[in-house]
DNA sequence: ACAATGTATTTGTGTGTACAACTAACTATT
DNA sequence: AATAGTTAGTTGTACACACAAATACATTGT
C-alpha cells in the first residue's frame, strides 16, 4: 500500500473540496429549520439587504453564475417567498411578506451554524480561519 | 442597501464553498490534459497506489460517499482504466494497462495545478494554507 | 442449522452548480 | 435610422456529489 493518502491532503483541490463537504453538510442541518438549502437561504437574505436587486448584482454578490441564480430564484419564486419583475432586460427581486417572515429562521440557522463550527474550532480560531479563506479564494478568483 | 455582502464573507460555510469552487474550476482546466476530471483522477491514482483496494477503503480515503465511488467506479470501468471484480460481497478494484498508462499525465496535472495557485497564493503560503484547510476539515469531520 | 443482525456494495432519485447557446434589449457608430 | 456590438437574463443539458432504500453476502448466538 503507498501513501497516496497523505499526498491527497497536501492538494488544495482535495481539501478544499473536503472541507467544502464537511461544512455544507452541517450547513444543510442546521438551515433545515427554514425549509430551505443554505444557499437559497442566502439568497434570500441578500435579496432582503437590497431589494429590487437583479441577478447579474446577485451572482456577484453571491460568487454563483448568473444561471445558477435564476435556478435558484425560479425555486424561491416557485416557494412564494420572492417576486420576479421584468422592465426592459432587468429583472428585479423582492421579497414577499412570506420571504419576509423567513429572515428570522434564517438567522437563527445562521447562528447555530457559527455556533456549531465554533465549539469545534474555537470561536477565535475559526473566525480567523473563515477569514484566511475567504482571503485565499478572493486571490485565486482574481488571478483568473 | 444593506452590508450582507461582507456578512457572507464571514460565514465559513460561504467562504469555503467559493474556494472549493475556484479551485475546481481550476484543477478542472488543468486535469483536462488527462481526459478525466480531478475527481476522477484521483480514484484513479488511488487505485493505482493500492491495488485490489474496494469501495469502502476508497471512501475512506477519498473522502466520499461510497454511492459516490461506486459511481465514479463505473465511470471509470466504462472508459476501460479499472476492472472491477467481485469475491463474495466485496469488490476489488485494479488498473488496467490503461489505467497505468494515464498515471503520467495525471501527475503532470497534478503538478501544473499546484504550481498555478502556488503562484498566486506563494509556494509556502499555499502549501501550509493547504495543511490548515486539512487540519480544520477532519476536525470538523470528526465531531460529526 | 437458522434466525437475527451487521457490513459492503449498488441503485433510485434528488440537489447544487456550471457552461454554452440562446433571446431580448440596450448602446454606439456610421 | 440601420447595423454591429455589448449586456442581462434564461434555458438546455450535464456533472459531481449525496441520502435512503435495496441487495447480497457474512457473522454471531442459540
Amino acid at each position: 500500500m503507498g501513501d497516496s493518502k497523505s499526498i491527497l491532503h497536501s492538494c488544495l483541490f482535495f481539501t478544499a473540496n473536503s472541507l467544502a463537504r464537511v461544512i455544507s453538510r452541517m450547513a444543510e442541518e442546521e438551515f433545515r429549520i427554514t425549509g430551505l438549502s443554505p444557499s437559497h437561504a442566502f439568497l434570500l437574505m441578500t435579496v432582503n439587504d437590497n431589494p429590487g436587486i437583479g441577478p447579474k448584482a446577485l451572482s456577484e454578490h453571491l460568487l454563483l453564475a448568473p444561471s445558477t441564480v435564476t435556478r435558484f430564484a425560479d425555486s424561491l419564486v416557485h416557494k412564494g417567498l420572492i417576486v420576479r419583475k421584468s422592465e426592459g432586460r432587468e429583472t428585479s427581486l423582492t421579497l414577499t411578506p412570506e420571504g419576509k417572515k423567513m429572515q428570522k429562521s434564517i438567522m437563527k440557522a445562521w447562528k447555530n451554524l457559527h455556533k456549531r463550527y465554533s465549539k469545534v474550532l474555537g470561536k477565535n480560531k475559526g473566525d480567523e480561519f473563515t477569514q484566511q479563506v475567504d482571503k485565499m479564494s478572493l486571490l485565486l478568483q482574481d488571478s483568473e
